[in-house]
RNA sequence: GGGCACGUAGCUCAGUUGGAUAGAGCGACGGACUUCUAAUCCGUAGGUCGGGGGUUCGAAUCCUCCCGUGCUCACCA
């Protein structure tokens, strides 16, 4: 176990202590006990809020109480000073030894170590991307997938079973036009009539689809007038799209468990049972819906349909699930799929949605609370959405020009790592402007190379330790003696390393991979501060030439160091490079 | 007009789910290399946390009302 925790044991153990003595009430609520670093070091090492936590169920002051736990703790053989200040926390000074325990834990567990089993095998699915197959992925569509995969890398390496999953919206009017802008492609290629304005899609990536179906099928599905060939057509076109999102998913370094298509929904007969499911459970009622208020559909006009009662179950309106003409809303197989989930049986069911379907998640909630009759909870992340700038311009983007930037443009122009740490560097909920030529720029603002160079340099210090006979593997260093690290940048940045399973824990319970990506960023910031003092003062440098021992206690101060930013990068999908290039 | 987000330094953003004197990067200004990689470091300047009110020991964080921005709004997907 790390520190943090020990020591919130140790508090807790005070306050059970005090308990058992009659001194508090029992049975407190220790729950928002927490051990913090205090942004002031001068405060101390570690803090506590117990006593403001506790004060007011046991009907007594923070301070007041701060000293009977100091009383306590003050004993402990770990803690070297216990000092009340402010409205009550509790700061602490750990001996150095303890510290120096951390480094030999991370040399021990190696890149295991801040993992621990959270989700003891729970089975989590995380649907995401989720993109039309009517073109290829844009921005958009590549911050959902950086996020959802992240999540999933998280919660894996935390002891989850993951489904990474993908919905392909592969029926409805739209892949129809789709197959028809295919069709145009298709005529042009075979050098027929090309009518621009008919084509719905008209970005150019269809040529190529076009050429496709002329190498393969020849003239043979030219005439549409039979349905037959018009289905043909868009069940090649469907399947070009998808393998296409599969490569650039993959170039990104993504890539899914499981897909499942709608219109297998359809097929089986999956989207009728759900339904049913519904109406059994008295979900399902004909009724007719409110003109939305202030909005202005002019064409609104009255009508009685099938409705799905979602305002049980926390959403605003009640829900339609077909048409006028009776054919199901998009709605109905997003049911029929969600109630394949739950019937998939997921201790968790994950949506990552981008910003522009957040009018979707109350129904979403709601359908999956009631196919469930409440067992399960559908967690829902939003993704904002991605503004492309370019010299600090906006990039202007048009699908029906089909001038938009593409995952593939970007994968070529940025590199797959750089994107990946750049999208990471926001919270999922916060817009992002990303700019292209600040990504491409491999020497300021970018953060990726920061923490990249902070592992070349240590690899670099460790290469050349060897090549002075020192002995670097994790084994050696772990049994070096480490009393010799003594000053207060080499202790900050061990403190900065006893974060490592608290931020891990946040990241995952509150599915915010962020946190990883800006904790390896302060993490290299303290490495290439305490690199720097090296230069000023010789004697600070990692490897001390006339201190032997000095010398294996930094190296296994380095090498811990590295072990946490080779094992977060990895979390984040973002490879470690040993030499900047 | 309704719903959901968001509003923190000049710019881009963090802020451990209510804690101490609100942080970082960029930009600006001033410094540091006969290097274990200067793709780096150190320092200075910069704030009414959009505004008002409320909740309490304590609010950037929770509640409420305004202001502003984004997304969205039966029968599209």
């Amino acid at each position: 176990m790390e520190i943090l925790s020990i020591l919130r044991n140790k508090v807790i153990s005070a306050v059970e202590l005090l308990e058992k003595q009659k001194i508090l009430p029992s049975d407190l609520n220790k729950s928002l006990i927490t051990i913090e670093k205090p942004k002031d070091e001068s405060f101390g090492e570690l803090s506590t809020n117990v006593s403001m936590v506790l004060a007011k169920d046991a009907r007594i002051k923070p301070r007041d109480l701060a000293i009977k736990i100091v009383d306590i703790l003050k004993k402990d053989e770990i803690i070297s000073s216990a000092e009340i200040a402010g409205p009550g926390f509790i700061n602490f000074r750990i001996y150095k030894k303890f510290w120096f325990k951390l480094i030999k834990q991370i040399l021990e567990d190696g890149e295991k170590f801040g993992f621990t089993n959270i989700g003891d095998n729970k089975t989590v699915n995380i649907e995401f991307v989720s993109a039309n197959p009517t073109g290829p992925l844009h921005v958009g569509h590549t911050r959902g997938a950086i996020f959802g995969d992240v999540l999933a890398n998280l919660l894996e390496s935390v002891g989850f079973i993951v489904t990474r999953e993908y919905y392909i919206n592969d029926a409805g009017t739209q892949i129809d036009s789709l197959a028809r802008s295919a069709h145009s492609r298709y005529q042009e290629a075979l050098g027929k009539n090309y009518s621009e304005t008919e084509n719905e899609y008209p970005g150019d990536y269809l040529k190529k689809v076009g050429q496709r179906l002329k190498d393969e099928f020849e003239e043979t599905l030219s005439s549409i007038d039979d349905n037959s060939n018009l289905e043909k057509i868009k069940e090649y076109t469907v399947k070009i799209m998808i393998d296409e999102i599969k490569k650039d998913l993959l170039a990104l370094g993504v890539v899914m468990d499981s897909f499942v298509f709608e219109s297998s929904l359809y097929k089986n007969g999956k989207v009728q049972e759900a339904i049913d499911h519904l109406s059994r459970l008295g979900l399902i009622y004909r009724g007719v819906l409110e003109k939305p208020k202030g909005s202005e559909a002019s064409d609104w006009v009255e009508r009685e349909q099938d409705l799905f009662k979602s305002t049980l179950f926390g959403d605003d309106i009640d829900r339609p699930i077909k048409k006028i003409d009776g054919s199901w809303t998009y709605f109905a197989p997003d049911i029929a799929y969600h109630y394949d989930k739950i019937k998939r049986n997921f201790d968790e069911i994950i949506d990552i949605f981008g910003a522009d379907h957040s009018g979707y998640t109350a129904r979403m909630k709601a359908i999956v609370k009631a196919l469930s009759e409440g067992k399960k909870e559908l967690k829902i992340k939003l993704c904002q959405l991605v503004k492309l700038y370019k010299n600090g311009k906006p990039v202007k983007m048009s699908k029906r020009a089909g001038t938009y930037i593409t995952l593939g443009d970007l994968l070529d122009e940025v590199g797959k790592d750089s994107i990946r740490f750049l999208f990471l560097m926001r919270k999922n909920d916060a817009p992002l402007d990303f700019d292209f030529s600040k990504a491409i720029d491999q020497t300021k603002d970018n953060p990726v190379f920061y923490v990249q160079y902070a592992n070349a340099r240590i690899f670099s210090i460790l290469k050349r330790a060897k090549s002075l006979k020192i002995i670097v593997n994790d084994k050696t260093l772990f049994s070096t003696n480490l009393n010799k690290l003594s000053t207060d940048s080499e202790v900050s940045i061990i403190r900065k390393l006893a974060e490592w399973p608290n931020v891990i824990f946040f990241s995952v319970s509150r599915y915010e991979p962020h946190r990883v990506a800006f904790y390896l960023y302060e993490l290299a910031q303290l490495f290439h501060s305490l690199q720097s003092l090296g230069k000023i003062d010789h004697t600070m440098k990692f490897i001390v030439e006339d201190d032997v021992q000095l010398t294996y206690a930094r190296l296994a101060l380095i090498r811990s160091i590295q072990i946490v930013i080779v094992s977060g990068l990895k979390i984040l999908g973002v490879k470690p490079i040993d030499e900047m290039l």
